[in-house]
DNA sequence: CTTTAACCGAGACGGTACGTCGTGTCTTAAC
DNA sequence: GTTAAGACACGACGTACCGTCTCGGTTAAAG
């Protein structure tokens, strides 16, 4: 992770020590069972909709549950469905930067679409209030694309496919920016746009 | 209004005959203390934390009034909002297309900035759920955004600032699309990035 | 009417001079339809849930009308309900003192019973907490049938049908009493029933 | 218990199983708040005008607790009032049986009399519109009145105090309707009233 | 092989807010 | 001056969830 793409990110440390604890250990089954009954109640029902007291039932489990691995109903939503392999943003190692980018902006217009694009919406409009919650957005899903961007960015700028002075964080928000703004302005992203955004886009870039 | 403009819009039919109405007329009083009211809660609280009973005490008012004249708490919010002098969108007419989109990209930006850009984003998440609530956003707010940006960018094309052959719709996404994107990803629009992000798009349009 | 049979009336100022005064005259139209709005609400919801709102709607009327010629629902309903003819107690002179007063216990049970008699049980019930609803109903319904009680026991004493050291106060009371208990206790009172208690009662008072 | 006795009772079940269940357990102290907070707003208000929500306000509970464990205002009410000591039926065992009915007759004038006879008689009112609640009414307080008369009367007439022919439901109807009938008409039972009445009743039995 | 400590389900708890209904009062225009 | 219409401040309803708590019971490592 390069400089100019770190500004999103604040928690740099992570405090992943194991340590066996004494105790009985977290039950895996409940654990599953939450995120399984949230995904369930989702497709029926909006975030702000759902309730930890649904996901309880639904999951057969106490509400102290969650509570306790969870600070919140965000968290389990975002775990719940950014966990979907749809959601993994692995991509092809591409023969160019503008590739990448297209790639990566064709991606995440796909894995914002549908259901699960209005899902990720009302995270995000959950997240607008409680600043605990928008973290957890930016540092489990948006991150991740921010980083890849910045790095075929810089990379475009190395190899001359982009203009030299193109501020990275700039140009990444220019990306990003539209295709958010459709997501939250109810407007989808079909095919045909993603491929028209994306000449205007790495237009830009040269 | 041209035709790229509408595809936001749906009612058209405006419904503004007089009407003479038997029974009590509305009270103004109330109208204009419900709507303080929640102004003033909102600088001390979230639009999610904020409730229709709050507001009805702070105003002095019943909660049935409240609910006799707006459909849900977002309504109430947008009223008291957007009715602000300072999100008024009438803009000097500009030199250029280019001028005028500058501009409006940065009254947006200094709209966006500070408590009201929080309320807006919240605004915005409460949105998400609803459709009618964010039916009433655009109508209310982005939609006259959307058009302005709309005419500058059909006369650029016309008088030659612009490419002709740019799609206008993909265009608006692009300038709008940035500046929601730092709003709800939490990241403030200062005055050097407003500048830095309108030069880039400037050059995006030729 | 004689001593002991006023002591359950207090109001015996009456005021009913016509005077002749300016102004649109009280409507006739409005006072029978509000009644007979109470009275058909009554079949299908008792006192407590019927609203004067509902009574409004159903007649025509504003609330307002209501309010105006009665101060209460109690008022309104005991107006709607004693009015009909089923509630008149004009019985036919009797032989004798114990026939006067079967024809009234008869009377009585006759009213009491169906959905008349719940109706009025529930004024009964809706009095208990409103002592001037208490008022309205004792002077409307039950001061008459108290009053011809006293006037045949009274009689039954002077012509050696009952005891002459009965007190005539505590024997309505006896008389009355297990009638309105039934009522109240939602036991039914048959034409069997009525003619059992009532022999009971005839042997009580010689 | 015998026959005649049991008309008014319903039901007979009792379902007393300890029954261990999970989840944390009713709390005795809510119960007793609830409780005591709805005799001390009694003592101030009507039972029609006394709300669910100042009980729990009073006893500093949430209203859900009052709801989760008595159906509706009345059952609150009659537990609260009937559980008092004042309240209780224990008669000592009578010489005789008119002896017998005269304690019953004294102490439920008694009972009746006062700030908790007109609690009662809103109670009874308040029970008119509901079935329910006059149930609850019947089953704690009116039923072990009935079947201690019933009781008295039976022995009575097995005994030879009172005739053979007398049919114990209605005796028992003579007995308590002049009593519940003051009280709901709103006249008071003294002690001269009391004893008045009684002479008569028990004449009436022989 | 028992203790200990954390976990788990169930569900009661004190609260807050919901959206609705009805109260009795008021304000208007029509009659 | 009365009426129908209907807006108003207010208070209570019964419900849904919140996040916390208190039970009885489990599970596994530590003593």
């Amino acid at each position: 992770m390069n400089q100019s793409a770190r500004h999103l990110s604040e928690n740099d440390m992570e405090n992943d020590e194991p340590q066996k604890k004494s105790g009985r250990p977290r039950s895996e089954a409940s654990k599953r069972a939450i995120l399984e009954a949230t995904r369930r109640l989702l497709t029926h029902t909006s975030v702000q909709k759902l309730s930890i007291e649904a996901i309880a039932k639904k999951a057969g489990v106490g509400k102290t549950t969650i509570y306790r691995w969870w600070p919140n109903k965000t968290s389990v939503v975002v775990d719940a469905i950014f966990s979907q392999p749809a959601f993994n943003n692995i991509l092809p190692s591409p023969n160019s930067a503008s590739d990448g980018i297209r790639a990566q902006i064709e991606r995440l217009g796909r894995q914002l679409s549908g259901k699960n694009g209005r899902t990720v919406a009302e995270i995000l409009g959950e997240a607008q209030a409680e600043p605990d919650a928008l973290r957890i957005f930016i540092d489990t899903f948006l991150q991740d694309r921010y980083n890849t961007l910045s790095s075929l960015i810089e990379a475009g700028k190395r190899n001359g496919e982009f203009a030299v002075d193109l501020d990275t964080e700039t140009a990444i928000d220019v990306i990003l920016g539209p295709i958010f703004f459709r997501l939250i302005s109810g407007q989808e992203m079909d095919d045909v746009v993603t491929h028209q955004m994306t000449q205007l886009l790495l237009k830009t870039l040269r």
